[in-house]
DNA sequence: GCTTCAAATGTTAACGTTAACATCCGGTGA
DNA sequence: TCACCGGATGTTAACGTTAACATTTGAAGC
């Protein structure tokens, strides 16, 4: 409890409906009506209050109506790493969702990792004005965490998290169908031949990808080869290129984001095999800003800003979704990808 | 009021005080006192609570706490745009400043330009769990909508503004120290002929970094030729940059933001002038992930994350700063310049 | 003129919490 | 023995709102 160290910060005097009622010569239950649009109010009278209201400069108070009410309007956000793109455009796609609904936004900080922080979180979640949750639980063992740490929680939980849960709805990107699809479009362009960069291990991500990748080889005969290992970074993609452009029966790599296909381009021209002529290359995430000497990545888009309006539906609204929901997005075909007969 | 239109959400029974109190055997008050961490309760008597608390479930009412207290520990952030860099870095560090003070934040969406808007926001947040009220108007017709339509606001606002407000206490990047630390570096080694890639004219970053590297040249008896402008993306960069290119005077360029760099960079390279060998080239704001063609480019970072702390702290703060606050950030140099006798 | 009805408005109580004050209790000093 | 003290606990009232019910008012129908 901090309580105690933070600052007081006392509010201006506040104007209660009892100023306006006395104001305009009512019953505060019919400011109430007014200020809840209630049609059982004379429109003579409505006037008269609205006209006191403004006057005294009335704002209903959030805290009574909330007492009353025992609801809040709002949703609680966790995440632990606002800062990455996928995240914040999620925050983007709950923030009009909850704005079209009147809903605002509570977040709080989610510090990294530790599982059993989530009791902490959950706790102090429990005493906020929020009537559901949306967890960002970008680990895996913070997912385990919940399950071990919040056997019922009190309130209604979303979590952005592909593996399902009791007591959570899940939502997230659709991992499988991002890579199976890419996969399918170079197959279809004629390539056999097609390596993977794959991002770390204890990606869930990186793991679904890498292994839609490997399943829709299989399925038409082919061998998948072993994937090149990066961390995400164009660096590292830079690195796995250098491995790939010494290999040359690979006509196609799929590499598992864009920012490791920049680098997986790069590598390969510098060692003179020039993309998409010699060799075609896809991305996933389409998160590049601009091309690097003209050429266009092909790549894969997630809708995130729907992921997140509906992880805000799912969270404030009255149908029971399925535990489990994968949201599938589009191949965005630009000029990597090049035929091959 | 589209409360009507929203789902009723209720939420589960809560557990109150008096509920622990009856199983506990005591009066609320002495709950109550427990949940505070009040020392004067008895070891005993306490633990008694402790037991009941954790047997019962209970969760604090922030409605009633907030009711009787008049304080929400809470911060209403109004964004516009979430989505771009700099945003989401200060977001983050006002999430990091809430976390350590106990306080949660609170997002509104403020749905874009149209200055009467501020009044609903306003309005709106008044009827928000919240203390404090933070601010970020991109648009500068959002500031003087401000000052148009709550001549006096209710809750204390802090405003993500390099132009000082009386109601406000502003803050925001030193833009003029950006422009003009980048221009100092680059006649220090030995430029003369600066050109300048400039962004949108309704923009006042822009606007002020453009000023603050004329005003630099001016000061060294230098004559500032006509900046390009651009509109921030790299397309428009490598645009300027093709412009830049004809003319073999310029030996540097000062870009207004990195994507723009990125295609200047570009341009100049396909016009046969190559970076950093026969032009230098700097940007701003520190926002590339990766290198083009392992040339790093030489930029100016602010530290965003520290802006948002800032704005926290003076949202909650108990001193009051000076209305107008504009933080300096550093330059990043990399290899992008070269020194010219 | 009286009943009946509906519309408009008022009254009461409760939501869960805490500040302020009241009470109780055991021990200390006269 | 008793007044007094201070620590521990209880009691009361209030924060601002709204649901549920009660009351008033005016008009229509007989």
């Amino acid at each position: 409890m901090d309580r105690a160290s933070s600052s007081p910060t006392p509010r201006q005097p506040k104007v209660s409906l009892a100023d306006v009622a006395r104001l305009a010569g009512v019953s505060t239950q019919t400011v109430s009506r007014v200020a809840n649009d209630s049609p059982a109010v004379r429109p003579e009278t409505r006037e008269r209050v609205l006209d006191a209201m403004r006057r005294s400069g009335y704002s209903p108070s959030f805290a009574g109506r909330s007492l009353k009410l025992n609801r809040y309007q709002a949703v609680g956000l966790a995440m632990s790493n606002v800062v990455s793109t996928g995240n914040v455009k999620r925050l983007g796609g709950i923030m009009e969702a909850a704005a079209q609904r009147g809903y605002a936004i509570t977040l709080v900080q989610a510090t990294d990792d530790a599982p059993e922080q989530i009791e902490e979180i959950e706790r102090r979640m429990a005493a906020l004005p929020v009537d559901a949750m949306i967890y960002n639980l970008n680990r895996r063992s913070l997912v385990d965490g919940f399950l071990a740490f919040v056997p019922q929680p009190r309130l209604r939980c979303v979590a952005f998290s592909s593996i399902a849960h009791p007591h959570l709805a899940c939502i997230d990107a659709d991992q499988a169908h991002c890579a199976r699809s890419l996969t399918e479009l170079l197959l279809a362009r004629g390539h056999r031949s097609i390596r993977m960069v794959t991002g770390p291990e204890d990606s869930i991500a990186a793991c679904q990808r890498e292994q839609a990748w490997r399943e829709t080889m299989v399925e038409r005969g082919l061998d998948p080869s072993e994937p090149v290992r990066g961390d995400w970074s164009a660096t590292s993609g830079y690195e796995a290129g250098s491995v790939i452009a010494d290999d040359p029966s690979t006509t196609a790599v799929l590499v598992a984001n864009d920012d490791m296909a920049m680098g997986v381009i790069e590598a390969l021209r510098d060692h003179g095999r020039h993309v998409p002529h010699d060799v075609s290359v896809v991305g996933a995430d389409d998160s590049l800003k601009w091309s690097v000497a003209k050429l266009e990545l092909t790549s894969y888009a997630f809708d995130e800003r729907e992921i997140g309006r509906l992880a805000f539906e799912t969270a404030v609204g009255d149908a029971q979704g399925p535990a489990l929901m994968l949201v599938p997005g589009t191949v965005v075909e630009r000029s990597s990808v090049r035929d091959i007969s």
